[in-house]
DNA sequence: TCTGGGGTCCTAGGACCC
DNA sequence: TCTGGGGTCCTAGGACCC
């Protein structure tokens, strides 16, 4: 197998850049994403804001004062939305095998795409004029033989860089790096590995196997191999999603059960919206809270069959939050729908349990069928004195 | 020091089946 | 009744990422 060429794209300060679009005035300006309201914090710094200290996760208050004519604008989801779209739709205008890895980053193999041109950095600089000059948005690209170069690659110059990344340039240019930078390593594994004597990347090598995995279990000769620059992990083009959630902090804890009842209803109906408009349905509903003594759980219940409708998702969140019901103030809720399948795959399997009764399609989606219906689209309430028999 | 909201993946025990 | 192994699904919690 010949080696390949993988891009990660990313695009720099996406929320702080997507502002920037709407408001050139904001261009070069120090900028903060965030709601401007006390004890919020930031969820991206502009990079001119970065240069006073200011960096995501930081509370505003804080960024207040180390810059005194900071800007702060607030989160807009539709329009990161619109222009992450607009984003992969560029990406895929040079190849079809590209990997959407969050709102703001792709993967994309551009082994075969990269023949086109001379140099294969002309390909990369090409990207970038392009994302700039259409969306305005600044981007930072990472070239190597795999993904987990390639998203190590793009970290190391931005805004506005172009990395590449050589298998065998790994002990120069990737074991130095500490090994919080690398990717899926975090805070918690972080200081585990220190007591290992793990600082950088390149001492994953100098470690016992077995020492590492009781830190990273599974996943240990996975790291290793990344270490040294190996991941054949493949560029998922497909890939949808595995589950539907909506959560809510509260400032004030929520102790009224009638309030908290319309609060959930409001995600609930979310989750409705999006489950629907994706045209997915889901087996397992999960339901996770937080109290105001700090206590923190979620339950979940899978059913025989997929739903996503608001009446059903909410019976069996409500009966689940039962088990807390009483128990405190409630700061946090969360209802994720999983288990995802779309609406035309569970309509097929359908169709063939039931050939034998010659069904129409038309008969299962309009639920004319009763037995299909009682599965499909009862109340949850009646499914759960089914389950429980 | 958990601030906020969207996710994915892993782990470990239990139930159940062959 | 116990011994032994393999596999899947469910559930709760945790780590991590953007």
């Amino acid at each position: 197998m010949s080696a390949r060429v993988i891009f990660h794209i990313d695009i720099n300060a996406f929320f702080a850049s997507a502002h920037t679009i709407v408001d050139p005035t904001l261009k070069n300006k120090p900028v903060v994403v965030c709601r401007d309201v006390s004890g919020s914090v930031i969820t991206t710094a502009s990079y001119p804001a970065r240069e006073f200290g200011i960096h995501s996760a930081m509370p505003l208050s804080q960024a207040k004062k180390l810059c005194d004519h900071l800007e702060v604008v607030e989160l807009d989801f539709d329009l990161y939305q619109e222009l992450s779209e607009r984003f992969v739709e560029i990406i895929k205008g040079y190849t079809p095998h590209v990997q959407q890895a969050s709102i703001d980053e792709v993967y994309a193999d551009m082994t075969e795409t990269i023949k086109m041109y001379k140099k294969p950095l002309d390909l990369a600089v090409n990207i970038q004029r392009r994302v700039l000059e259409t969306l305005k948005l600044p981007i930072s690209i990472g070239v190597a033989p795999n993904k987990f170069l390639a998203k190590m690659a793009s970290d190391m110059k931005k805004p506005m860089g172009i990395t590449v990344l050589r298998k065998k340039e790994v002990a120069d240019k990737l074991w130095p790096l500490p090994i919080h930078e690398m990717h899926g390593i975090g805070k918690k594994s972080v200081s585990r590995l220190n007591n290992l004597g793990v600082y950088k990347i390149g001492d994953l090598n100098q470690v016992p196997f077995d020492s590492l995995k009781t830190v990273l279990g599974n996943r240990t000769q996975n790291f290793i191999d990344k270490a040294n620059g190996i991941d054949l992990s493949e560029i998922e083009v497909y890939s949808q999603a595995k589950s539907i959630g909506q959560s809510k902090t509260f400032v004030n804890p929520i102790y009224d059960l009638d309030e908290l009842s319309e609060r959930i209803m409001v995600e609930v109906l979310e989750v409705e919206r999006r489950s629907q408009s994706q045209n997915m349905m889901g087996k397992t509903v999960s339901f996770s809270l937080r109290l105001d003594s700090g206590f923190t759980a979620s339950r979940s219940s899978s059913l025989n069959t997929y739903i996503n409708d608001k009446n059903n998702i909410y019976e069996r969140v409500m009966s689940l939050y039962g088990e807390f019901e009483g128990e405190g103030g409630v700061n946090f809720i969360s209802v994720t729908l999983s288990n995802l399948k779309p609406k035309d795959e569970i309509i097929e399997q359908l169709n063939l349990f039931n050939l034998d009764k010659t069904l129409s399609t038309q008969d299962v989606i309009s639920g004319l069928n009763k037995e299909i219906q009682s599965d499909l689209f009862m109340p949850a309430s009646a499914l759960l004195s089914k389950e429980s028999k």
